[in-house]
DNA sequence: TCAAAAGTGTTAGTATTACACCCATGT
DNA sequence: ACATGGGTGTAATACTAACACTTTTGA
């Protein structure tokens, strides 16, 4: 800190010395998932969904060779959002997708080099927005899915603590790996706090598998009472595409007459129509903004 | 970055040097709230709850003579829970209170100083767990109302803007003052995107204003859904003590037929009253953690 | 013609809202 | 006795879940 007389803030921010000794760097690291559609041979059958997260295979030490997020350090005077843009360049225009900080990361030993911050963001990206020109032996897009394998309680002298286990799913062109992690929630007295435990895994670096399921988990639960399954998809849809994203990124079948009652103030017809395959047209559908 | 030839990660971690250059700096900052009871002079009336937020008026420039949150500089190797516990060391134990990471703010120039990434912090607290020993000058609990004003909406050329315009009110022993902030909502196209804009004001330091905003927004909506309530409550308590948590952060009352209803299963009923004043006793409850 | 999906209706059960009423207490 | 809050019941409405049925199309 500065030790100089200042009686006005202008005389102290003229003094002020950015300190000299070791401080820890920031970087930010996305979490972006897509949802593309798998061709089916079958004329009459629609396209098969499948949730999709973009993985880095790093180059570089720490973890040489293991799948990461994509990320990087925080310019000194770059903004985050923009940091998050150019981390993706070639891979989306972040103006086209939906964007949104999730969590910051800042175990003292998360990275072995040293203190590093990581501020991650969630992005959803249309799939027709995705550049494919990049496609870059480094980059890839892994079919993702997470499924609860079990449910355990474990009494503690003050309380109880609910561990929730589930596998995550990596499918890759080359390399398939399922990782375990848990969420914890513990009640102490009448206090709750949770918290994430992964084991560790020789395929994903860092923490990453722990930031990739919580932004799954913030997802699952964020698309239930906001409209950002519209992110996923193009201007005009419809209902069933819509179904078939809330069902790709839930994971579980959902009724169909129920599902477009709950979403039906969401959407806005309009007067065309999907004329494609062997069954009956559908009507395409706009987001209406309107809450 | 390291320029050496190294082959294991072992290696490389040897001859990793932390770079030289500048770099930003990392800040916790807390939103600590409690509820108090403000006694009354009926003896038959229960007592008025006020929501209570934590500020420390600052004795450095920048922002010398303004009110900010408790906050501090995370250490190199400390633990981020740690840095949230020193900055509020003599003012409670936070293993009895609630803990939420909030957000981190990070735009280039919300410190004049240099690049500071600030973490937000929202913590619960029980008004018994209050340490008043440490009741210096420079830090004070203000009372803290948020009050909508106006809703406008604003056509874009590709969409909208729905704008809400609140009113934070902070009542002080010899200071008290309002900040307006407006949440702004912006649909482009079918994307939804969310920010906050609080105009230049004379009495909350830094973007801080805007912290409080959002936490105070954030804990009206997880107070919906979860049973953070009971972390502002001793172990047992009464349903109107419950339903005035709620209405205190909710700045608006509730029926009691319908409030006991939603709340059943959170709390179990004990065979103890609250035997106290003019009326009928009260049977005292306790959290239920079972979901 | 028929598989596949689009699209709608029905019913039972549950949750939400608003309001009305009776009960128990300390001074 | 009475002001104050504790505590419960009811009826209208809205939402949800499960399921059944009809319609339309391209090869």
């Amino acid at each position: 800190m500065n030790h100089q007389k200042n009686t006005t803030e202008a005389d102290f921010l003229k003094n002020y010395q950015v300190e000299k000794y070791e401080k820890p760097s920031v970087t930010v690291d996305v979490v972006a998932f897509t949802i593309t559609e798998e061709s089916e041979k079958n004329y009459r059958k629609n396209t098969d969904k499948k949730l999709k997260v973009l993985l880095m295979k790093r180059n570089d030490f720490p973890f040489h060779g293991r799948w990461a997020l994509p990320g990087g350090f925080v310019g000194l005077r770059e903004d985050l959002q923009a940091a998050v843009q150019r981390v993706l360049k070639n891979k989306t225009d972040l103006s086209k997708a939906y964007l949104e900080q999730l969590y910051t990361w800042g175990e003292p030993d998360r990275d072995p080099r040293h203190r590093i911050f990581s501020i991650s963001y969630l992005t959803l990206i249309q799939s027709a927005n995705l550049k494919v020109k990049d496609s870059s032996k480094h980059y890839e897009w892994f079919d993702l899915s997470m499924n609860k394998i079990h449910t355990r309680t474990e009494k503690l002298p003050d309380g109880e603590r609910v561990i929730t286990a589930h596998v995550l799913t990596f499918h890759g062109e080359k390399e398939s790996f399922d990782i375990t992690i848990e969420f914890i929630q513990t009640v102490k007295e009448h206090l709750i706090s949770q918290s994430y435990h992964i084991a560790e895994n020789d395929f994903i670096a860092f923490d990453h598998a722990k930031i990739i399921a919580y932004a799954l988990k913030r997802l699952r639960e964020k698309i239930e009472y906001t409209p950002i399954a519209f992110s996923l998809l193009p201007e005009l849809f419809t209902l069933t595409q819509l179904q078939q994203v809330y069902e790709t990124i839930l994971n579980k079948e959902l009724l169909k007459a129920n599902f477009r009652r709950k979403i039906a103030d969401m959407v806005t017809e309009t007067n065309e129509y999907k004329k494609d395959a062997g069954h009956r047209p559908s009507k395409l559908y706009r987001f209406n903004s309107k809450l």
